[in-house]
DNA sequence: CGAGTACTTGACACGTTTCAACATCCGTGG
DNA sequence: CCACGGATGTTGAAACGTGTCAAGTACTCG
């Protein structure tokens, strides 16, 4: 439908054949899936809490975050997406959104109508088993993150979202050896964790003096990955990344 | 391939008539599938973190719930299921658990290969889609926890609870107007919420006194069902459970 | 250069945890 | 049937993690 669903194609073959090969088939279904491709600035919301949106989204480039807001007023995030991922994947059989979607970056996104990915689903069931999985893998992270917010400390949460989130961007090529970008601010990781953003300051600070990251601006360098691992109490198996990601070490 | 299907493939079958209406052939094959049925204690493992099952579990009585340990060795309830729900589901597409499932009460569970469902699935993409479907539910209630034990004090993420299971409870019949069986002790109210037992115990009282709830033995009372929604900031939208039980309102 | 945003620091308040003791319930075996 | 023992629920007091408020510094971008 447009010329921009090139790039995107070409990331979700990419994605896709990291766990089967592709048919030709499969492939020239995919190339030819119609796509609008949209720039946004950072803080941009993608979707709405109640929307029912006829089309999902790809992250391209950037990163962006599920969120909810409480009745107080309170953001909590529930998600960071990173290129490659698709974050509502659940908006093809949830007619409404329960939750909210952002940019956290600028981002590069494009969308793809609900109907023609139905087809695809239905026509080759081994997409249709890949993308089930995806937001299977999704629901994964969710269930870690219930385990992070409501198991462990502040020091252990911070580090552990560090943990997934170099992990996440390492197994698409977003990393170097020891570090990698992490665009958020201190606000948003206090958001995530559920801390203040006061006492993520604190808790960023202590990490930095035990020696375990240095993390200026927005790069995040892991100076010792079996300390931070260790603190944050992660074991990546629940990203469900596979053989050479599931030892989601660096290096 | 056993008698015992028989009140499961019933089970399933009205779950399902509850979002479509099944065709002859689609009946039939529900009614085919291979099953094998367990009665089990209460506080007894189902399923464990690592282990790679090849079956899906239905709970057909009783109360489950998934969790993780800690490195610290504190365990936290990831979600609740209750009779009706897969809480497997992801098996189907996840190799290895990132989690485990253990029994709240004495349970009937009833075990359903791995294989005959994928076929089922590709042979019925309606009842693909609605599979598909209960797993985004279930994702859907992770990110609520996340909501939840983030962003909200302990008061407020117990009423959350309380109101999450007795909408849940009703939407299959398992409630009375304003009542409902919750076999859940203190303690797993607590691990399920991130806050100690006692704390729990303490807020549970606050609410008793606030003449929102009474809760003896494990028999649930609703007496203000309006101020305990008020008080966990609860709106049920994310259970996802159609025009009727959008309200998730008692009587 | 200025203004807004992000980050940092200190002091204090509060929610929640921890520990310890005790009360109550309930199934089990004598 | 009762007595027992263990799990569950309840209470109090003190310690601790984290939140809040307030002020100030360092960026960054136009």
């Amino acid at each position: 439908m447009s010329p921009s669903s090139q790039p995107f194609a070409h990331m979700l073959t990419r994605k896709l054949e990291t766990v089967l090969t592709l048919s030709d088939r499969e492939r020239a279904a995919i190339g030819a899936l119609p796509a609008q491709s949209l720039n946004l600035k950072r803080n941009h919301d993608i979707v709405r809490e109640g929307d029912r949106p006829g089309r999902c989204c790809v992250i391209v480039d950037g990163i962006a975050c599920w969120f909810k807001l409480g009745g107080t007023g309170s953001r909590q995030i529930l998600s960071f997406h990173i290129p490659g991922d698709i974050p509502d994947l659940q908006s093809l059989h949830l007619d409404v959104l329960d939750s909210s979607l952002m940019t956290v970056s600028p981002c590069q996104v494009v969308f793809i109508p609900h109907e023609p990915l139905r087809q695809l689903c239905n026509e080759f069931p081994r997409l249709n088993h890949v993308f089930w999985r995806w937001s299977l893998v999704d629901a994964a992270i969710f269930r870690e993150w219930v385990m992070n917010l409501g198991g462990r400390p502040g020091e252990s949460r911070i580090a552990h979202l560090l943990c997934e989130m170099f992990v996440r961007l390492q197994h698409v090529g977003l990393a170097e050896d020891d570090s990698c970008h992490i665009p958020m601010t201190q606000s948003e990781l206090a958001d995530a964790t559920g801390l203040s953003a006061v006492h993520t300051n604190r808790v960023l600070q202590s990490l930095r003096a035990a020696k375990l990251i240095t993390l200026a601006g927005s790069r995040l360098t892991v100076t010792d990955w079996a300390g931070l691992q260790e603190v944050g109490d992660f074991d990546p198996t629940y990203l469900h990344l596979g053989k050479n990601g599931t030892s989601g070490k660096p290096n």
